[in-house]
DNA sequence: ACAGAGCCTGCATACGTATTCAGATGGGTA
DNA sequence: TACCCATCTGAATACGTATGCAGGCTCTGT
């Protein structure tokens, strides 16, 4: 049977009133501690527990977050990008830490993704997660806005964009690494990532590496770049690309996904990494560490993020003043980047 | 602003009552087609929803599933198999098709996770996945089972497990995989995996892989075995100590990310893969296809298998009859098997 | 003209909780 | 004794929706 248990139930048990019940079980001190106690160990005995439909309408509010992914259309239906993946598990636990629950849902851009939180009170708030065409939902996000939604992006600030978002410093990310591989002597490069407006995550790497390439004397534009979103597949192809031009002494992937399809391009032509061919990712993610050669990458602390995202997210909803966020990535230096002598 | 609008404003501005509205909106046949309209019209104009919360509690029911997680415990924060990530969009999906929210939530074994379900009316029911200590919980299980909870276990039907279970046959995957092994010509095996009660899934491949053995008339006893949970750095440090003792034809792992940690264990001790040893792993997850070398492996289909979990899930909830279900894998061959000569 | 049958709509209520307001009790003080 | 304050409890109500029931309207057939 389902449990069919109420506060009444508690109640005649108890001897006492409904109201005397609620307020016990949420610890009023209002109400004698004994009282207290012994209510509460009623309620344990008949595996009382709070109807949270009942409790949240009274309340006006769900104790609830939602966590919306948008993904990159292009890829199928059976990978996440490791990266994200790892977000989900820090926001999933900062929620949990903050007595929330949390919705998951993935979305494409063209779903009416408002609905989920306009269904009102499903969730007092929202996260926004994903790569790709913020563009694309521009409009969406100042409608969400002047509704009067809680919802934080994770992403690079970028004043074109409504709302507060929470990010990692993608640009210095991006020189950091490239810095390094300059210090290992290599000279030519190619850059593989999207690096269009519908991909401000990439598109800030790219800004980084051209930065510290210019800042070294070299051109930029006298390198290749190809497009690719953030899958192995992308990486393999738009590396396939490059090799077909030119064989740069090193190739910089906006991801650490692409870097190990970057990785099996190279091999595939007979050119070693990094030996012939270095390569470096981005997002340290858990293969990384275990591809052949380790990938030398950049590591955004995801720990951290899903805290301040969640953290923030329930400033906003408490109406506490929130300010955009963009954290320090970190390098992390490992076998593929090489060194030319 | 919050979204204030109710029935009643809708009603009001309809000029007709809020239990037209309500009637209207769910699109019942007793309200005539052109005031039904009508009312719909207003109601996107007024840009309303129906509040979850209300809704819920009057109808009783949730139209949320809950998906918990119960993550190795070894395992940090930041990595999860992506075998897991890839039932997590599967069934996402599976749910939003069906109506239904998804409520996530990582657990560990010792959480009171039952409350999740029990702060009523949160869930309809629950979907447990996760490797890891079934056993440990069994308890719990048959506790949820006789409070009438509606659940769905991810993993191999098992008669002492409480509650009905949907899986795919590790069994025959093991016997599958280390049957095409024994096709390529390897002789001596080991096997990295946890073959304890607390890892039924491994323990089941472990059980096809030494089905195969034995009927190639070699002795299972003879070789080695290694325990291992399911990281890269699990497979890691089981491989380093087969090697230690050992140099096996080929290594059978019990999870693609362990068998990525058994060939960087390989190739730290200068043997290649899969000259000296063949390597091969299970789940088939997204690297898998692009590690040095492409891994031969077994794939599970998890689209399938979180449609399946779904919709048992709700044909529970709906008091219909459910049985276990055991889903056949598929033999995906790639490099790492070698072949011997 | 009237009965009866559809067809539609509104009234009233229940879902289970949290909270406001009013009251009850008991102890202390003048 | 009379009064007040502090402390606790209970009655009543609102949150916003869905639905059983009753009733009004229109239309048909006699």
């Amino acid at each position: 049977m389902k449990n069919v248990v109420t506060s009444f139930d508690i109640a005649y048990k108890a001897g006492v009133s409904q109201s005397t019940v609620s307020r016990a079980l949420s610890d009023s001190p209002l109400v004698n501690k004994k009282t207290r106690d012994r209510i509460k160990a009623i309620a344990a005995e008949l595996n009382y527990k709070v109807d949270k439909n009942a409790s949240n309408l009274r309340k006006q509010q769900s104790k609830t977050l939602a966590l919306l992914f948008f993904e990159d259309p292009t890829s199928d239906d059976s990978s996440i990008n490791p990266f994200f993946v790892s977000m989900l598990g820090s926001i999933t636990k900062a929620t949990a830490a903050q007595g929330y629950d949390l919705l998951v849902s993935f979305q494409n851009l063209n779903d009416d993704w408002q609905a989920l939180y306009e269904d009102s009170h499903k969730a007092d708030g929202l996260i926004l997660l994903g790569y790709g065409s913020y563009t694309d939902y521009e409009l969406k996000l100042s409608q969400l806005e002047s509704q009067g939604t809680r919802f934080l992006r994770w992403g690079a600030p970028d004043v074109n964009h409504p709302g507060i978002s929470i990010g990692s410093d993608n640009v210095l990310g991006g020189y950091q690494i490239t810095q390094h591989l300059l210090e290992q002597g290599h000279k030519t490069f190619a850059f593989v990532g999207d690096v269009t407006p519908s991909a401000p995550e990439l598109k800030a790497r790219f800004e980084g590496y051209k930065q510290a390439l210019t800042e070294h004397g070299l051109d930029p534009d006298q390198m290749l770049q190809f497009d690719a979103i953030s899958t192995e597949q992308d990486g393999y192809k738009a590396t396939s690309h490059i090799l077909d031009r030119q064989t740069p002494n090193a190739i910089v992937c906006a991801s650490d996904l692409m870097a190990i399809g970057a990785i099996s391009a190279i091999r595939a032509r007979g050119l070693k990494v990094p030996q012939d061919v270095a390569v470096v990712g981005y997002d340290n993610i858990p293969v990384s560490a275990f591809s052949t050669p380790p990938l030398t990458t950049v590591q955004q602390n995801t720990l951290l993020a899903g805290k301040l995202l969640v953290e923030n997210l329930l400033k906003l909803i408490n109406n506490e003043p929130v300010s955009d966020i963009l954290m320090p990535p970190e390098l992390i230096t490992r076998d593929s980047c090489g060194r030319q002598v």
